[in-house]
DNA sequence: TTGACATTTAAACGATCGTTTAATACGAAC
DNA sequence: GTTCGTATTAAACGATCGTTTAAATGTCAA
């Protein structure tokens, strides 16, 4: 039944293909799967109606696509940033950790629209998880977490136990993805006018909060 | 065109209209607002097809109503309850504020279903705003905010800007909002088979993080 | 019992959904 | 120019959607 999807690898300008998923992308992540029709789609992507069920067999496998072609790549680029930086930084601190992982995931390789897609569409699927997740889940957030996990215990001091490390590391990722998809409404509450600069205060504030909160901030902060 | 909902002052069992209310909720929070259809509701509710319209008038209609006749009463309560125990812990301080806070939302006056229907709501109305998200903006986000933040004042060294203090009080709600929706997760994560007390080692740790994050942590974590 | 009103019911409405079909357009290989 | 595989197109398919209608049922005061 499905026409398989791409068997085109003698390059080829396949740019139908391309916009189509472009388009899905921005508008899953704005409106969420049920509420996107692929007319709503192809119409966006300027193209027949036909071509998505011809490029990608149906409308459930098109999702699937924008996570496996679109968004794991994104994540993999943020994750790699992550650990160059962490390199780059000379030797390993609990500081070096957070702030790396903050940059990375605020700041990272890509524009701000791209950003907010990016976590509207993995926010998407935190809230009503589908087969993406699955995806997500193996091949970005266990990696991701192993790797906080295993930096953290080589940074912080032997007491703390296995259990608390791994709280710690939720708790990190926790201030990282929330201030990604809440900075709009945050920046709405403070209404600042100073948009410029309130990405380096956030990740400022997320880095210092986050040390503190693992029990590895500044010690100026105790008198 | 949309009948008046509710024109029996004089009480009588309105059950159906309960019961769609009901069915409405937990399906439109496991599935979202447009995966979940009329004919669906009313199955789950057994109850006819036009009961909807009948009662609602539509099916937006009735999206909005489970939010003012359900969500926002169980918030107000929770946030009761987040006043009660700070009153009644006698003395303010960073710590009695944030623990009560954390105790309201994770251990609150409510069943561990009720209190994931609660959260995956208001976390499909973060994913994808509709006219509920003003609701609960206006009436429980912002005010649970402001009182949040004179709690912080009164109880923070005065040296800390308004700014910080705003960071703050997102950074100690994004704690506790996050560690409800994603305790399924983590449990799974920790593969821990202590699901007893493991709420309260939720709740240690996030006050314990949060307090560290604004600098209010035990001294003794201090050398 | 009757009349008035609230509620429930079965059936249908038009609209839109995802998907399929069959015909057409295109481009490179021969 | 013919052939062949790929891509695009217009049109239609059946299914399901939210909503409406009009009749049937229930309820209670007069």
């Amino acid at each position: 039944m499905i026409k398989k999807a791409k068997n085109n690898p003698n390059h080829k300008n396949d740019l139908t293909r391309e916009r189509i998923l472009d388009e899905a992308e921005t508008l899953f992540a704005n409106n969420g799967y049920h509420a996107v029709s692929v007319r709503e789609i192809t119409r966006a992507a300027k193209c027949n109606l036909a071509a998505v069920n011809y490029h990608f067999g149906n409308k459930q496998n098109l999702y699937l696509e924008v996570f496996r072609s679109r968004w794991l790549p994104r994540a993999s680029r943020v994750h790699r940033n992550f650990r160059k930086s962490l390199k780059n930084n000379g030797h390993l601190s609990p500081n070096a950790v957070v702030q790396s992982l903050a940059r990375a995931f605020l700041e990272g390789p890509m524009s701000d629209d791209e950003r907010m897609r990016h976590h509207k569409l993995i926010f998407g699927e935190f809230a009503q998880p589908t087969e993406a997740f699955e995806l997500v889940a193996d091949q970005v957030l266990k990696p991701l977490f192993t790797n906080l996990m295993t930096d953290l215990k080589a940074v912080m001091p032997d007491t703390t136990g296995d259990k608390q490390m791994a709280l710690n590391a939720f708790s990190i990722l926790a201030m990282v993805l929330y201030f990604n998809l809440a900075r709009p409404l945050i920046a709405r509450f403070l209404d600042g006018n100073d948009e410029v600069d309130f990405k380096d205060r956030l990740v400022e504030h997320i880095v210092e909060f986050s040390l503190n909160g693992i029990g590895a901030g500044r010690q100026e902060v105790c008198k």
